[in-house]
DNA sequence: TACGCGTGGCG
DNA sequence: TCGCCAAGCGT
């Protein structure tokens, strides 16, 4: 047995269990583009912006977003001299938008500091813009070598079929984080981190997690019970309610479309958007509708809806068309089609786009 | 503590 | 098609 049970505890050796996993993260390793290679010394950079951008976002998704801004702001200091407006149009489509604030805010903080560099230790690194109690320990331990616990969704899913605790999430947070720190090891800090996630993200999965290649199974109960695919248990979420609206797809005469920054706090704050009503629980009548409109004009509806989903409510658009002068005067700003990719439009705003472009004619 | 906050992939 | 889930944070 490599496990014994000591008062409703599964004890778990954690030099063995340390050991077991880094042999297979090295047989293992997956090449990323913030990962520095084998010996080489991370850029905590690099680190810092990876961890930002891999926040409840997969890997895949990712990685074009993070060549792209490397390759732009190769340093804290490039980021933190750009424009908010370049990092939200090079951040639209990833999601969760109030990052991009945070990190531009992060970069501009950091930069301006005593060193230039960022802080090495979880505490100070928390106090940072965007930054959590998951990404200070990412950071820390990858970046600097620090030994932090970094508990993150994947972790705290290994760590629930580990120990097979079936008490549902969020309420058991704190506990898989306890049992998670004191597994950590003293050495190769970094490389244990990102193991224990990527372990999490291709073995130990949600679904079909699989058990037969996996190196932790000696100390697994999860497996040995054969409840590892049904941890960790969630309580129940409350069901999405739809939101419906109407979009304005205005085309001045030269073929500009009306363009518009959404507000800068709440949902997809400071933005670009196709201008609307406000989305409520309700359906709208076009008549009632034209009263939202930022212009007044002779409005045709397109068939057809846009819906999308987002954390807390799924929206359904549809979209009404009209045609303005050149002279029209109005809030906003009239943008070509063919520049259209150059505005800060998150995805939802695409669907409008494509669905306008589509229908229109 | 619980909620607001995007998007894409997968079964 | 749909619900679940992802390298969470801020309030």
């Amino acid at each position: 047995m490599s496990d014994t049970k000591t008062n409703g505890r599964i004890d778990v050796d954690p030099v063995a269990f340390a050991d077991r996993l880094l042999i297979w993260y090295d047989r293992h390793r997956r090449a990323m583009p913030w990962r520095a290679l084998p010996g080489e010394a991370p850029d905590p950079y690099r680190v810092w912006l990876s961890e930002i951008m891999l926040q409840q976002t997969n890997v895949a998704t990712v990685v074009p977003y993070f060549t792209r801004f490397v390759e732009r702001w190769p340093t804290v200091a490039d980021l933190a001299g750009a424009d908010l407006d370049e990092v939200l149009t090079a951040w639209a489509g990833l999601g969760y938008y109030v990052r991009a604030h945070s990190l531009h805010k992060c970069a501009q903080v950091v930069a301006a500091g005593r060193n230039g560099g960022f802080p090495v230790d979880p505490a100070a690194l928390m106090t940072l813009p965007g930054i959590g109690p998951y990404s200070a320990a990412a950071i820390a331990a990858i970046a600097f070598g620090q030994r932090a616990a970094a508990v993150d969704g994947n972790v705290e899913r290994v760590i629930a079929r580990v120990y097979a605790v079936e008490d549902p999430l969020p309420g058991v947070k704190a506990r898989l984080a306890a049992l998670a720190g004191d597994l950590v090891p003293a050495g190769r800090s970094g490389d244990y981190a990102q193991a224990l996630m990527d372990l999490g993200a291709t073995v130990c999965t949600p679904r079909n997690p699989a058990c037969t290649i996996c190196p932790l199974v000696p100390w697994c109960r999860g497996c040995r019970q054969g409840c590892a695919a049904d941890l960790p248990r969630r309580a129940v979420k409350a069901p999405r309610p739809i939101r419906h609206g109407i979009a304005f797809w205005i085309m001045r005469r030269d073929g500009a479309v009306l363009l518009r920054r959404r507000p800068g706090e709440g949902l997809l704050r400071g933005m670009m958007e196709i201008p609307s009503t406000p989305w409520r629980d309700t359906a709208w009548a076009l008549e009632e509708a034209a009263l939202e409109a930022p212009l007044p004009l002779t409005w045709r509806s397109l068939p057809g809806v846009v819906r999308h989903p987002f954390t807390h409510f799924h929206l359904e658009l549809t979209l009404a068309t009209a045609k303005a002068g050149v002279r029209a005067d109005v809030r906003g700003v009239w943008v070509p089609l063919a520049k259209l990719e150059e505005h800060a439009l998150p995805s939802v705003m695409r669907k409008v786009v494509s669905h306008a472009l589509h229908r229109a004619y």
